[in-house]
DNA sequence: ATTACTAGGTTCCGAGTAA
DNA sequence: TTTACTCGGAACCTAGTAA
């Protein structure tokens, strides 16, 4: 089958849902997709010769379903994609010891204002350590939008500028957060939390996360 | 950007992972693609044209990676795929009691052996009994593929026939079955796997199950 | 109403070839 | 070697219209 009506398959497929058969005629698929009344027909007829459709022709329009033929067609396209974001959305890190300095700098009040703002939550007052593949986490982040937040100074001393990524820790919302001036490795992330993750999700030093 | 021109930026992710820049050049695309190298060319100019790659032209070839948008255009179609299949590739049940009458019938070794012949497994003897929205369970079954055990007789009485159909319960493989003449009205399934699922998965009777 | 055939105009492709 | 332009021909789309 020709590749480039897909959208046409595809537009098919929601109508659907993939199973129902759908009672419509040319002209209004023809006008959903912005193309004329006797394309979307030769069209139709085309998917319906390639096997990817069932179309029956009555006197009021016609009635489509997509077949087996082009659910597998839709299935696989879908494989490929799903192969491809997968694993770019997710990657793996185990669970270090930190040196509690992450609970210093969380209770610092020009972070936790700008966390609150920033990220939509107030975070636990400690961070995650987190051991991880430097190459697949600088994939993971080269799709995801930077949140910046600024350093500022105290009486005391003071703190510098992080850049943060909202991600999901086994189903709660987190971020991970990298200072400008780390000193970590690469290999090494910090994750913040509104709660403390290691109760909430069970986590014990050298215990798998996965984060996405 | 032209949408019919999708199997080539679908080509390029691959091979770019979504991420990394690829050295290639026109004519290498080309061959792989069945299409010219003039067209190649005349493409990849357009999707940079239109933002969705990044592409730079050297003396020995072209490098290419998958812009921002361009990634976000895959995505979307990712998400309206992936929309289609998760909805009509899992439902949920709630087990309920059963009436013992499933040991019965699994252990006529009549069943076992084409069970084992199959579906890749000897069942545990006993059927797991799950209440189902009919129609759920119908759109669901009607992508998956039918396997047909036949009935026999023995000296006592004759058994009929069953449809099967290989499913996951809860990362279990399992299988559901469908008596040809069946006692249950179609809002109640019959699940068979190779062990015990009440024990393996902690299942009670109320408990809601996710097949897929 | 519909679907879909024919005819004509537009777009697209690929061979030749310049840079 | 490359990329990419020109141009002739193929493919495709739409208007008109038959069934």
């Amino acid at each position: 089958m020709n590749q480039k009506d897909l959208y046409l398959l595809l537009y098919l497929a929601q109508k659907t849902q993939l199973q129902q058969s759908l009672q419509t005629s040319t002209g209004k698929i023809a006008l959903d997709l912005g193309v004329s009344q006797q394309t979307v027909s030769r069209k139709l007829v085309d998917f319906s010769a390639a096997g990817m459709i069932d179309r029956i022709v009555t006197p009021t329009g016609v009635e489509i379903s997509i077949s087996p033929d082009g659910r597998k067609h839709l299935f696989s396209l879908y494989g490929d994609l799903h192969g491809m974001f997968v694993g770019a959305m997710q990657f793996k890190g185990i669970v270090k010891a930190g040196l509690g300095e992450g609970k210093f700098y969380m209770g610092q009040e020009g972070y936790r204002k700008q966390f609150a703002e920033q990220l939509g939550f107030v975070p636990f007052m400690g961070t995650l350590n987190v051991a991880v593949d430097p190459a697949a986490v600088e994939q993971f982040l080269a799709t995801k939008e930077v949140i910046y937040v600024e350093g500022f100074v105290t009486a005391e001393r003071s703190f510098g500028g992080l850049r943060c990524y909202k991600v999901c820790v086994h189903g709660v919302e987190a971020a991970l957060i990298v200072p400008d001036r780390t000193m970590h490795k690469n290999d090494t992330l910090e994750i913040i939390a509104p709660t403390y993750l290691r109760e909430t999700l069970g986590l014990k030093d050298d215990t798998e996360v996965i984060i996405e």
